[in-house]
DNA sequence: GCACCTCTTGTTACCGGTAACATTCTACGC
DNA sequence: GCGTAGAATGTTACCGGTAACAAGAGGTGC
C-alpha cells in the first residue's frame, strides 16, 4: 500500500516533518536548502503513487478531482521541479539543442546564436555551443562525436562552410539537422534574389548613375559569401553595369583595406565598391583614403548586415539591414518542429531592407 | 552467471552475430546504425560483468590482463561511447556549464564565450549559454530557476551588472558559480591597477602634452564600467592631468556619438577623449568630426578592447589591445577546478596592452 | 590440510523519471 | 444482489550508468 514500497531510499530521515508543515507556511517552502523533490516525495506526501504525478505532470485527464487536488498542493509545497537529465534518459529525448558554429565574434553568427538561444530559452530548452574550426575536418569530426555523446535533441549549424556540410552529410546524425546559411540552396530555386537585397543594394548605386563596380566578396568556401557574390553579379547584369571583378577577402576590416591597397592603380577603374560585409567596407573606406579616393565623392562604398557601428562610420556606411536575431530563432523554430514532430512554420524570406547613409552619392568621377 | 541476468533488455534480436563478426571486420564496426552500445552489451560480448566494464572505463588497475584484453577488444568492436546523460543521473555530476551573457553580439563578451566555449571542449565540457537581460531581476530570476532543471556542473556569468550579482548571491546555486567580471573586485585590492591598462593610455596621453581629458564610461551598472571609470580617474590624478568629466554611456557608438553631440560647447574644454570601448570611441571621433574638430589634430581620442575593425576606423584606433579569449579560457578553467574539487590555477592579472594608431597625437591646440 | 587473506569479478540496489501491465474501485445492468 | 465494464490508481520493469557489498579463486601460514 505504501507507494514507496520496494524503493529504499536513502535520504534525510525527517522530510515528513517538513512536509507536513508546509501547509502551514507555505510562503517559506521553497527556502530548505535540501535535495529537490522527486516525483517520489510527492507521491508519498500526497498519498499516491509516483505513476500518478507523472501522469499529472504529463496533463492526463482522467484523474479525479480530489486526488488531482492533492497532488497539485504537494507539488507546490515541495516546489517540485522535474529532473531533465532522468526525464532524457528514460525518454531519449533531451532538452537541449547543439549550436555549431564558427566565429561567435563575428556580428551575424553571434546575432543568430543570440536569438536562436531566446527562442530556445522560451521554448524551456537550452543551447550547447560548440565553436569549431570549420575548415578543419578533423576538428569537425571531433566536435560531432563530442555531441553526440551529449544527447541532443537537434543540432543547429550556422555560418557553413563546405567541409562543415560535408562533414554533416557523412555524420549520419540520429537527430534533426538545421544548416542555416543564410538563404544557401533554397537560392537556387528563385529566379529573383531578392532574399539578400544585394539587387536593392546594386540597384541603389545603378540609381545614383554608378556604371563601374567592384566586390569585395566573403571567402569562397562559405555558401554566402558565394551567394551574396551571385547575387551581385546578377544584378550587376540585370542594371546594365559592369563588374570590374570580385575580389575575396576573409570577412574582416583588414581583408577588405588588403582588396584595395593591392590593387593595381588601372584596376581601381571603378566607381563604387559593394564589400559583402560591413567590416570589409571598413577596411576598403580607409584604404580608398589612403590612396587618395574620397567616399562618397570619388567612389561609393556599401556593405551587408548594418552593424550597430556602420552608422558611425566615417562616413557613415550605406548597407543592408539584416535581422539576424529573427533568422536564428526562426532556425530555432524549423529545427524545434522536426524535433518535436509537428510540421515546422513556413521558412520565411530572409527579411533584409537598405539603409542609405552617406557612404553612397552620385557617380561624379570620370574614369581615364 | 549470465551477466545479463535480472536485466532483461527489449532490443534488437540478433545483436551477437554482429558483435561475433566484429573482430573480423573491424573496419566497418562502426558502421552500423543501429542503436549505441551501452556497457552491457560490451560485457555480453567480453564475457564478463558489466561492472568490470565499467571499472575499465574508469582507469581501475585491479584487472587481469586477460580480462581487460578483452574488454578492451569489446569496446573497440562495438564502438562504444559512454552516455553521458546517465553517468549525470547516477553521478549527480554533469559534463556541462552553463555561461550566462547578455550581448553576445559585443565583442568582448562573445569572445570571452568563445574562449570559454574552446577551453570547455577540450575538457570535454559543453558549454550551455543562456542569454538574458543583465538588468532584469525577473528575467535573471526566470533563467536561474531554467538553469538549475539542467543539471550544470558550474555557472559561469560573464560581463556582470549588479542586478546579475545580486541575483546570483540570492540564488544559493548547488553549484560552483564563477562571477567574471573583468578583474571587479579584485580591483580594489590593489594599490597599482595595472591589471586594465588604464594607466597606460592615460600615461599615453600626458607625455603627448595632454591636461584636459574627457572620460566616457559605460552604464554605471556594471562593474567593469565603474572600474574603468575609476582607473581612469586615479591614472589622471596620477599624472597631474584633469578630467573635465565622466559621461556614461552604453557601450554603443551610438552613445559614444551623443556624449560628444549633446555637450554643450562650452564643456568642449578637452583635448583627449578616453572611451571605455572602441565603439564609444568609434562615436565619439564622428560627433567631434560633425563639430569641426579633426582628430587627431585638435583633439585625440582613445578606446578600450581593440577590436578587429578598430584598425581600420578613420583614423585607425589608439586602444587597449585585451586577450578576452584568453579570458574566457581562464575563468572556464578556474570553474572547473572548482568543480572537481582541484585547486584551481592562480589567476592571473588580465594581460592588456597599449597599441598606438593615429587617433593620438601631440596635444596642440590652445584652449581659451 | 584447513582456516584465512587478498585479488578479481559478480550481484544487487539506486539515480528519477516513463511505459506497460496489473489491480482496485465504482457504477451500471439485469 | 451480483457480475462486469471502464475508470482510476498501483506495481514492476527499464533507460545506462555508478556504488556498495558479496562471492569465488588462488596463495599463504601453521
Amino acid at each position: 500500500m505504501h507507494p514507496d514500497a520496494g524503493r529504499t531510499r536513502a535520504v534525510d530521515p525527517e522530510p515528513r516533518v517538513e512536509a507536513a508543515e508546509g501547509a502551514q507556511e507555505p510562503a517559506t517552502r521553497a527556502s530548505a536548502g535540501a535535495r529537490p523533490a522527486t516525483i517520489y516525495d510527492v507521491a508519498t506526501m500526497a498519498g499516491v503513487s509516483h505513476q500518478t504525478v507523472s501522469r499529472y505532470l504529463k496533463g492526463y485527464e482522467g484523474i479525479r478531482p480530489e486526488t488531482r487536488e492533492r497532488v497539485v498542493q504537494a507539488l507546490d509545497a515541495l516546489d517540485y521541479r522535474p529532473n531533465l537529465t532522468a526525464r532524457t534518459l528514460t525518454t531519449g529525448r533531451s532538452h537541449r539543442i547543439g549550436a555549431l558554429t564558427h566565429e561567435l565574434d563575428q556580428f551575424g553568427p553571434s546575432r543568430i546564436v543570440q536569438g536562436a538561444a531566446a527562442a530556445a530559452r522560451e521554448a524551456g530548452y537550452l543551447l550547447d555551443i560548440v565553436t569549431l574550426d570549420m575548415s578543419d575536418a578533423r576538428a569537425i569530426a571531433k566536435a560531432l562525436s563530442l555531441v553526440r555523446q551529449h544527447d541532443l535533441a537537434g543540432i543547429l549549424a550556422f555560418s557553413s562552410t563546405d567541409e562543415m556540410t560535408r562533414a554533416f552529410e557523412a555524420a549520419d546524425f540520429k537527430v534533426p539537422v538545421y544548416l542555416g546559411t543564410e538563404e544557401d540552396d533554397a537560392f537556387s530555386d528563385r529566379s529573383e534574389l531578392t532574399s539578400v537585397g544585394i539587387p536593392a543594394l546594386v540597384g541603389h548605386l545603378a540609381e545614383l548613375g554608378h556604371r563601374r563596380v567592384l566586390h569585395v566578396a566573403g571567402p569562397s568556401r562559405w555558401a554566402a559569401a558565394r551567394n551574396r557574390a551571385r547575387a551581385f553579379e546578377v544584378a550587376v547584369d540585370a542594371h546594365g553595369m559592369r563588374s570590374t571583378g570580385v575580389i575575396h577577402g576573409d570577412w574582416s576590416a583588414r581583408s577588405g583595406h588588403e582588396a584595395i591597397a593591392g590593387l593595381p592603380g588601372e584596376r581601381l577603374d571603378f566607381t563604387a565598391v559593394v564589400a559583402a560585409n560591413d567590416q570589409m567596407a571598413l577596411g576598403v573606406m580607409l584604404a580608398l583614403a589612403e590612396r587618395g579616393l574620397r567616399v562618397p565623392e570619388d567612389v561609393s562604398v556599401t556593405g551587408v548586415d548594418d552593424i550597430p557601428e556602420a552608422a558611425y562610420f566615417s562616413p557613415p556606411l550605406t548597407t543592408l539591414s539584416v535581422d539576424f536575431v529573427e533568422q536564428g530563432r526562426v532556425a530555432f523554430q524549423q529545427l524545434l518542429g522536426r524535433v518535436v514532430g509537428t510540421p515546422p512554420p513556413d521558412a520565411v524570406a530572409l527579411p533584409s531592407h537598405l539603409v542609405v547613409r552617406r557612404s553612397t552619392a552620385a557617380a561624379a568621377r570620370s574614369l581615364k
